[in-house]
DNA sequence: CCGCTGACCCTAG
DNA sequence: ACTAGGGCCAGCG
């Protein structure tokens, strides 16, 4: 864990986290925000998702605000996309927003 | 070089 | 209970 490569950049990290989440699970820019030891910098999150936006081995879909909707399917290919790939994992919806009660993890628990 | 924007969150009135 | 404003870090014009 220590001997991080800290030269890595903000970015890098945020992917490394998202890249762990796990199948069916989702999670908040606020809780990896602040599993990098940002507190208050969730939008960092989102501009770092935005540059990974077009790598498919992010699953990006799996991250959405604190109220559990999703802010960024407008930057999917579709916006019916990131719906379509969080319900494909068995994702539960609640109306327009994602059933944070029943599939809502701390970040904290995938490191 | 200086300033703005951004897939957010929290506290205060 | 609701609305408004501030804060945070990094990339880009």
């Amino acid at each position: 864990m220590e001997k991080q490569k800290d030269k890595k950049d903000f970015f890098l990290r945020v992917l490394e986290l998202v890249k762990k989440i796990p199948y069916g699970y989702v999670t908040t820019y606020g809780s990896i925000a602040q599993c990098l030891g940002l507190k208050s910098s969730a939008r960092m999150v989102g501009w770092a998702l935005n540059s990974a936006a077009a790598d498919y081995s992010i699953p990006c879909h799996r991250v959405v605000n604190r109220n559990g909707e999703l802010t960024g399917k407008q930057y999917f290919a579709t916006p019916e996309m990131m719906r379509e790939l969080l319900e494909s994992e068995g994702i539960t919806f609640k109306g327009d927003q994602v059933n944070m009660q029943s599939h809502f993890t701390d970040a904290a628990l995938f490191l």
